[in-house]
RNA sequence: CGGGGAUUGGCGCAAUUGGCUAGCGUGCACGGUUUGGGACCGUGAGGUUGCAGGUUCGAAUCCUGUAUCCCCGACCA
């Protein structure tokens, strides 16, 4: 570990971060273009998304499973709009076992059409809808353009793949896990989104409407965070997988697909950390707590292993007893970790039977008496959570601009940047002509975005909704 | 994929016009003194200069190719 680093993150938030992931050991760069190493301390946040959103999930009577990461060629191209899509960044197996393969398998982007050929075979009744299944895995999308944890060619995620009776059903499973990303962002991860659905361009190649949530970062541009599809009949008709309803008749399946990736975690590092590091918030933290007691001080080291004991059977808490370094290292240390709460013991509190605590996201000190220790952590790691997401929740709201001058989104653009709403005639040329002028384009129309009269932006004409518009990551 | 920058002990960097045994900081190991906001002294280990070719008496330095990373675009979730 070097000493600070190179640059801040006002001064340069690329660098800021790219340095910062690696040497907080969250991640490192692989020896393969694009793609990267996630090293244990990066992959417990991911353990930790993984429990909150599994428990969600299987509460739902979504049921995990596994499919390979090989498809075969010919599954993908069975949608033409997914296909279409996901072409331009597939990697494709062409020779297996020394051999050139009589048809190409395709490294899975994501799992729609092996794992609905799949569904295909195990149903022939309504009686056997909805089909509920959801898989943790990896994904391979060859990105001209790599970002660690924001934008690699491999990445994890858990995708669910659900198949329903009828599209209200349906639709209702699409806005639940759409809910669920809301509350894994705001109650887990401490960041605060916008949620809609995406314009006719912007929604994903196949389904035919696409939920989002949108998330702002330092910079000004938007993060997509997750993102939830009403894939309605598109693909049961085109696998031509239909079952039999009550009548004996054709049912093609209403299906929806839903994703949440190790992106998060770059959203993570990005909203919370500052100049000194990380800045986890208490919920995902991998450890909550670390006690630090200063070195050389006899009475401060029972005291912090006392107190060690204690704490850990409540708390994700860890003792740092590491011999050589001083006390101000073992500071600088946790709080590039990102720790939330440090303890400092010495000998001066030992002796009136207290510690210091200090606060990471604020860095501030107080010193507890150890009978009111539990209590003060409670609180403290409710108020860590707590303010992390209402700053967040302040900075998105102070960059959110009600814009009805096409000059003055022009000026946001090119300056500040942030979330725009404005008017939008909801055509594809207006969107196009704006992303080539201004970079920044439709996010999503918020969900319960009132109706309101207005004119486009761009071309003047009637609007009914004001759209949430970026630049995008 | 287009434009620009980079690649030298683990990390960050230096090495004049092509010229001596490729240096410095940090980190690492060992010993000692330290330890309340990134301690200090001493000793030591660690390099075929990203990789593959070429030019030359001589290459970290010049040429060609190639790989990877960063920045800016196009693409994309």
């Amino acid at each position: 570990m070097s000493k600070k680093f190179i640059k801040t993150k006002s001064e340069d938030l690329s660098q800021w971060y790219n340095d910062l992931v690696v040497k907080s050991e969250l991640a490192d760069y692989a020896p393969v273009k694009g793609c990267m190493i996630i090293r244990p301390y990066g992959y417990a946040i991911w353990e930790g998304i993984q429990s909150y959103m599994d428990k969600f999930i299987k509460e739902k009577g979504v049921q995990n499973a596994y499919f390979p990461i090989f498809i075969p060629e010919s599954f993908l191209k069975k949608e033409k709009e997914h296909v279409k899509g996901f072409a331009p960044e597939l990697a494709v197996v062409t020779i297996g076992g020394g051999q050139e393969l009589t048809e190409k398998l395709v490294i899975r982007p994501t799992s729609e059409t092996i794992m609905y050929e799949m569904y295909k075979k195990w149903t022939q009744s309504w009686r056997d809808l909805p089909v509920l299944m959801n898989q943790w895995c990896n994904v391979v999308r060859w990105e001209k353009r790599t970002y660690l944890f924001l934008r690699t060619s491999e990445f994890l995620w858990q995708e669910g793949h659900c198949a329903h009776i009828d599209d209200q059903e349906n639709q209702e499973m699409v806005s639940w896990a759409l809910d669920l990303y809301k509350k894994t962002y705001n109650d887990l991860l401490a960041i605060y989104g916008i949620t809609g659905v995406k314009s006719e361009s912007e929604k994903f190649a196949g389904a035919s409407k696409t939920y989002t949530i949108e998330t702002l970062m330092p910079n000004g541009k938007a993060l997509q965070s997750a993102t939830s599809h009403n894939l309605g009949q598109k693909f049961s008709k085109s696998f031509e997988w239909s079952v039999q309803d009550k009548n004996g008749d054709k049912l093609y399946p209403y299906q929806n697909s839903w994703g949440l990736s190790t992106r998060s975690i770059g959203a993570l590092i990005m909203v919370h950390g500052d100049d000194n590091g990380l800045v986890f918030p208490p919920q995902i933290a991998p450890t909550q707590i670390v006690i630090v007691p200063i070195p050389n001080h006899s009475k401060a080291v029972k005291l912090s292993n006392t107190l060690f004991d204690n704490l850990k059977t409540n708390y994700r808490c860890q003792i740092d007893e590491v011999e050589g370094e001083s006390a101000g290292f073992k500071f600088n240390k946790w709080e590039m970790k990102g720790v939330p709460v440090r303890i400092e013991i010495g000998d001066k509190e030992a002796e009136i039977d207290s510690v210091v605590i200090v606060r990471r996201d604020t860095l501030e000190k107080q010193t507890v008496k150890i009978t009111d220790l539990n209590k003060t952590i409670d609180q403290l790691l409710i108020d860590i959570q707590s303010n992390l997401l209402e700053k967040h929740k302040k900075f998105t709201q102070d960059n959110t601009f009600s814009v009805d001058s096409y000059d003055e989104f022009k000026k946001i653009m090119s300056t500040t940047r942030g979330f725009v709403l404005s008017h939008w005639c909801e055509s594809a040329e207006c969107e196009a002509k704006i992303k080539e002028e201004t970079k920044a384009a439709t996010r999503c129309l918020p969900t319960n975005q009132k109706e309101e009269d207005g004119v486009c932006i761009y071309c003047g004409k009637k609007s009914t909704h004001r759209w949430l518009f970026a630049q995008s990551y």
